[in-house]
DNA sequence: ATCTATGGCAAGCCGA
DNA sequence: TCGGCTTGCCAT
């Protein structure tokens, strides 16, 4: 065919792909599985669109986009046209590699072609040979004879759509369009802020990125249409969770939850129960099926519907047991919307987003939600950020009437909608802004750990500047370890260090932090694995402090412009816009979850080049960042001290400073940016402050008698119950306190508060939930080896009792009086509690407080004569 | 089989 | 009985 009227037709006629085959009527439900058959959208124009999945197509060995269109709520297929091949590189020359018959006659092998890369190691460019595969799984990810496992290969490694997105430079969670058939991105040019002025910058390339995050995180998030699912499936044994793999019960009800308003259960009809006495709880519509074969039909249509699919922990269950019943009862492959992978599961249509993944995640847990839910079940997470749990059914799923496994199964799927939907849906918005920071689709990004973002951030970076990504051996070879010793043993060096706290109380305290400490370091101190102990010999002179290691002068390092540069668009830009009140309500939201969202990201890229688990793995780097820490904190202090200001206590970035008058504290803060290039801000004033001999271990009150408590077992999780309540009432007291003679009364109210909660304890006044300890267990029981601590105890003798117990599991214990000294609460009564252990722990979790405030336990409660340390008391 | 790092505390176990 | 070690939880 002419060329000419080949691209003529281009906009009717796509050569990879069959024509779009008009949607059948719909018919009577004879054959359910019939209308199934998935037809992608394969337009050749599409209005803009959010990029928002990529998958690999075996059968057409490319890739495809998935593209949502925001207006009419749709997800679009693009394929690529451009002939992008997998590959991998050698630094072999062809000549060498054709030698090599193994590789030039691997089924899978297409061709050589020479080229050139950055090898940012060595400082220089070197000659590669790129090796063509006809797919990906040629190059990798077969058990036997790979490519990569042929010959030493570069980036053989990477999944393929990464690679894909990598080298199109696309930006997932951004916006295109499809013109005559092409990808197009949206021509947004560069963001609309004045770089130079907010971040005083001359580096263009260091301009660049700042310009960069802008961008992709000023772009706007759509809504997406989006349905929540769970089902229920019948268990002959009560207890017993149906194994997916095998999906040998059937799937009795399914629920559906969507933010355009489905609210729905799909039930099987079952012999014995009448579907006229089925009730539904209100606006909850109940759909009824003769088969089972009907009901997955139904399920599959619905999957079939909507872009989004939330579920929780749908990978390893929901989805994966549909799609073995579904074969099970004869459906054929293309008539099961699902695919399964080894340890995901996605849909033919739309994206699937599986909360448990995401929220499991402990950066996410820790930094983003702040620790607000410890344990990742729906019932826990929905409590802490909805405010509202499960409801508990005490039968069994099996004997439910359909009106109450309806409302049960659906109960799920709601919260979980709601969990995307809270707070001006943080979290779609969350993950959003995280799949732009990190070049993954948001199903990619859900589903790995912030290490795994920041491999593809800095993976993409070396594409794009057309740098070689070492192997991971070729650092730690060429970088060497550490040289410093840890204080901790078994760990790999020494980390931050902890100012010795002055004990007593001290009041008018201001606590001053380095913002983004390591972060800042990395940027300032010009940290990478390319330019931490570079080749270069003159470099030798720049030494890190208190290590033996040095730094380039010469060249800068990537990881350090990445890294500083969304620092400081958090610092400068996000995190003070998050606290403006003049900002619309949801231009404020989008930066505060823009700031949460950099911050979780910033706090690990110091430790993922510690962690050997890391792709880019490099000790000396992370230990480096870890001494300037100490050396920056070490000379500050000094310099406080030389300005006359007392220094009470400091933990690795903070610094516990009295307060002589403002101008000192800006005259230390100016130092520090001028002499160490550090941005020092006075994070809090505290009324006063308690610090006893223990590091990391204090109590503050605020101004408006808020208490911040750090460290102490009064807070800690472990902790019973009634002792934290008494804990906190004695915390309540002591926020009232303004000066010192204050305490002579807060003196009296905590031996009452004491007292009473010792009388409580004798008379057995405290619940069983009220005096069990709670602790996590870490591994099996059968794993403890070494020793057998008293959680573990408990645990075993539920065991003994048929009761499984699983790493992670809180277990609930009591002590009590007899050999064993624990018991779980569920086998333990009231009267055998151990009141002695009980009192000698209250003692011990109020003393690490009263000492801090100079307050003698044994006096307050009359074991001892009565006298207080307290100057101003009598 | 997923996991950024190190420093520090309390409690209890367990062998010397 | 003492002290080192294990464990869990927390601070940064």
């Amino acid at each position: 065919m002419p060329r000419i009227i080949r691209s003529a037709l281009m906009s009717s006629l796509d050569q990879y792909m069959a024509k779009p085959e008009p949607v059948p009527p719909p018919r009577p439900r004879q054959d359910p599985k019939a209308q199934l058959n998935f037809r992608p959208s394969l337009p050749q124009e599409l209005a803009e669109s959010y990029f928002v999945g990529a998958g690999y197509d075996g059968e057409r060995r490319a890739v495809y986009l998935k593209l949502y269109e925001p207006k009419s709520q749709k997800i679009h297929f693009w394929y690529d046209n451009t002939g992008h091949t997998p590959y991998c590189l050698s630094k072999e020359l062809p000549e060498k590699l054709e030698t090599n018959q193994s590789l030039v006659r691997h089924p899978g092998f297409v061709k050589f072609e020479r080229s050139k890369r950055f090898d940012a190691l060595k400082g220089e460019d070197i000659p590669v040979t790129v090796i063509y595969a006809r797919d990906p799984l040629s190059i990798g990810g077969r058990p036997t004879g790979c490519i990569r496992d042929i010959i030493k290969a570069w980036e053989a490694d990477i999944r393929y759509t990464e690679n894909y997105i990598y080298d199109r430079r696309l930006e997932p969670g951004m916006s295109y369009s499809i013109k005559r058939g092409n990808l197009v991105p949206l021509q947004s040019g560069s963001s609309s802020i004045n770089i130079q002025t907010v971040f005083e910058e001359a580096d263009p390339v260091y301009q660049s990125l700042l310009d960069r995050w802008l961008r992709l995180l000023d772009f706007p998030v759509p809504t997406y249409r989006r349905v929540a699912f769970d089902i229920e499936v019948h268990s002959p044994i009560d207890t017993r969770v149906p194994d997916p793999q095998e999906a040998e019960y059937k799937v009795i009800c399914a629920s559906f939850a969507s933010n355009d308003n489905v609210k729905k259960a799909l039930i099987l009809k079952r012999p014995g129960l009448d579907v006229e006495d089925a009730e539904a709880p209100s606006g909850l519509l109940l759909d009824f099926y003769e088969t089972e074969e009907e009901l997955l039909s139904a399920i599959f249509r619905e999957l079939n519907d909507y872009p989004f699919v939330l579920t929780f922990n749908g990978d390893d269950f929901d989805l994966r047991y549909l799609f073995h019943r579904a074969e099970k009862l004869g459906f054929t492959r293309d008539k099961i919307p699902i695919e399964l992978g080894r340890e995901s599961a996605g849909l033919r249509y739309g994206i699937h987003f599986d909360l448990y993944k995401f929220f499991f995640n402990r950066s996410i847990q820790v930094y983003a939600f702040s620790g607000k839910y410890r344990e990742s079940t729906l019932d826990a997470i929905s409590e802490a950020l909805l405010e509202t749990g499960k409801l508990e059914i005490s039968t069994p799923i099996s004997r439910l009437s359909y009106s109450e496994l309806a409302a049960y199964c659906y109960q799920d799927a709601e919260l979980v909608l709601n969990l995307t939907q809270f707070d001006g849906e943080v979290v779609m918005k969350l993950v959003t802004a995280l799949s732009r920071i990190s070049f993954l689709p948001i199903e990619d990004m859900s589903r790995q750990g912030v290490s795994g973002w920041i491999r593809s951030m800095l993976f993409r970076e070396h594409r794009l500047r057309g740098y070689i990504i070492p192997r991971y051996e070729e650092i730690t070879e060429s970088k060497g370890s550490t040289s410093t010793i840890a204080v901790i043993k078994g760990k790999k060096y020494k980390g931050g260090m902890v100012v010795d706290p002055t004990p007593g109380v001290h009041f008018q305290v201001a606590v001053l932090d380095f913002a983004s400490l390591y972060p800042s370091i990395i940027k300032t101190w010009n940290l990478g694995y390319e330019t931490i102990l570079c080749k270069h010999p003159e470099d030798r002179t720049n030494k890190i402090p208190g290590t033996d290691h040095w730094v380039c002068r010469k060249n800068r390092a990537m990881e350090s412009q990445l890294v500083g540069s969304l620092r400081d668009v958090r610092i400068r830009w996000y995190k003070p816009r998050s606290k403006e009140k003049s900002l619309d309500p949801s231009t404020l939201s989008w930066y505060q979850v823009v700031q949460n969202a950099l911050k979780v990201v910033l706090n690990a890229s110091y430790g993922v080049f510690g962690s050997d688990r890391f792709s880019l793995y490099c000790p000396p780097l992370a230990e480096s960042t870890a001494a300037v820490g100490r050396f920056d904190i070490t000379s500050t202090i000094q310099e406080a001290k030389r300005l006359g200001i007392e220094v009470f206590y400091g933990d690795t970035d903070s610094l516990f400073l009295g307060t002589p008058d403002r101008s000192r504290l800006d005259d230390l803060i100016h130092w520090s940016k001028n002499e160490l290039g550090m941005e020092l801000e006075v994070d809090k004033n505290y009324r006063y402050v308690a610090l006893s001999e223990r590091k990391k271990n204090y109590l503050g009150v605020l101004p408006d008698n808020r208490v911040d408590i750090k460290g102490l077992t009064g807070k800690k999780r472990h902790t019973p119950e009634f002792i934290k309540a008494t804990f906190n009432q004695l915390i309540e007291i002591l926020g009232q306190v303004q000066t010192y003679p204050d305490f002579d009364q807060a003196r009296i109210k905590i031996k009452d508060l004491v007292q009473d909660s010792y009388s409580k304890l004798r008379n057995r006044k405290y619940s069983m939930e009220d005096l069990a300890f709670n602790m996590m267990i870490g591994k099996a029981v059968a794993g403890y080896t070494k020793t057998t601590p008293q959680h573990v105890k408990a645990a075993q003798q539920l065991s003994d009792r048929g009761n499984e117990i699983k790493a992670g599991d809180l277990v609930s214990f009591v002590k009590v009086t007899g050999s064993s000294g624990v018991k779980p609460v569920q086998l333990a009564s009231i009267h055998e509690i151990d009141v002695e252990k009980y009192t000698e722990y209250i003692r011990s979790t109020f003393e690490q407080v009263l000492d801090a405030v100079g307050l003698d336990y044994e006096e307050l409660t009359g074991a001892k004569k009565l006298e207080s340390f307290f100057p101003g008391a009598s």
